[in-house]
DNA sequence: CGAGAACTTGATATGCCTCAACTTGCGTGG
DNA sequence: CCACGCAAGTTGAGGCATATCAAGTTCTCG
């Protein structure tokens, strides 16, 4: 695999702690995949052990009780790092979104290159870090706030992460397209499709946002959504 | 700072990483500290940075809502690493809920130290790693169990955790005493105080638990209490 | 022994879920 | 190009689990 040289996340994913021939040694021992919406690359539980980086695309990590309930435990996006070095199981799955294409590796050769290259397990450290504050801020949310609050902030947070030029403040077109469908918002806040959709709309009377097809979403008055979700904020 | 040589997590905590002389470097830039119960090390949003490795006692992450609505996103227990290095600004409070020995150092300090030092970066990577496994399983909780499940799985969570020996099976006496009162365990599972008191006694009647004082569990049917739990094992 | 905190218990309220029908959007094939 | 059919989303009615509010009770510690 020699993508590494035109790859798009190269200075943002965790290989950018590497000097050149260290990205071509590490690209030596890695597969380019190709996925499709819906397809899972990893299942929970299994030991097969995979890692990734994620070049383009949005995939989500879930878990699921036996009776079908699930929830989204982490949403991935470009140049994100995927699966559990050095450890001995998964536990979720991790699902394609929308067409993506990830750098795979074997986690044994993955954690044999890592451990030779501290830079490299650097940079996953502060990834991991990161994630972990995102993760615990997530607990607050799905622990103690209720079905607006956890909308709102949902919104904000994808706002943030989904609009290309970083628009800020109430610009015209304060927009972006979802990745997700409302089941999988559901999954997300621990809500059901109905109270998400139900929610929505009321944002929508409010004229707080927009809503111009199924998975865009315009964000009219942004005090009123940041009024709506600030309880959190601290 | 000389305590490392007797200390007794420093074959469990991130310092087994080092060798005795590293050991003592870095002995050299932390501190020893005391904490009553109650007492916050370390405060939301702050940005003075301190980081510590927990010797003994047991202490909460919290964070909460401008209105007062309050999650703990994490437990810390003896040989775990409290802090963000690397980073910013804290996201939560650290307080402790029991008697609690910490060896706390300068953000700056231990990032130095630890950059220098790969293999303490690597057993602090394998530390965070677990750490986020164990926050988004908890996601699955707070997400999408009921108030009996969160609480089957938190019983069972604290007997493997405080349990000593750990004995096993449907052993005599199959108890612990919980470092949490009411509150702080409706902060944990996002419920209420009488949530917690009411479900508390639903499994007392059951006879699946005893309660001999406030902070006292004592598991008497483990596969009971395993099969409310279980549509979260998968 | 007294006072306060911690916890329990009860009555009521409510936000979200459940179940069910309906609508909309969208791709496919006639 | 339209019409069909299915998947996705919306809307409504009603129920239920948990929250809320308000007393009680029991520990605990000076």
């Amino acid at each position: 695999m020699d993508h590494c040289a035109t790859c798009y996340v190269r200075n943002r994913a965790i290989c950018s702690a590497l000097e050149v021939d260290e990205v071509t040694a590490l690209g030596r021992i890695g597969r380019h995949h190709r996925l499709v919406p819906g397809q899972t690359l990893i299942w929970e539980g299994e030991d097969s052990m995979l890692v990734a980086n994620v070049i383009d695309g949005v995939l989500k990590l879930s878990t699921s009780l036996s009776d079908g309930r699930e929830q989204i435990v982490g949403v991935v996006y470009p140049s994100d790092f995927i699966g559990r070095p050095f450890g001995t199981r998964v536990q979720h799955n991790v699902t394609a979104l929308t067409d993506a294409h990830v750098c795979t590796f074997s986690s044994s050769d993955f954690e044999r290159f890592a451990r030779e290259h501290p830079e490299l397990e650097h940079k996953l450290l502060e990834r991991t870090l990161g994630e972990l504050d995102r993760t615990r801020r997530w607990l607050l949310l799905l622990g103690r706030m209720t079905a607006s609050e956890k909308l709102a902030n949902f919104l904000l947070d994808m706002s943030e992460r989904l609009t290309p030029g970083g628009s800020c403040g109430n610009s015209p077109a304060d927009g972006f397209d979802l990745p997700f469908g409302r089941q999988q918002i559901a999954d997300i806040l621990g809500l059901t499709i109905e109270t998400v959709s139900r929610r929505l709309n009321d944002f929508k009377a409010q004229k707080i946002i927009a809503v111009p097809s199924r998975r865009r979403i315009e964000i009219l008055d942004r005090t009123a959504l940041s009024d709506i979700a600030a309880n959190a904020t601290l």
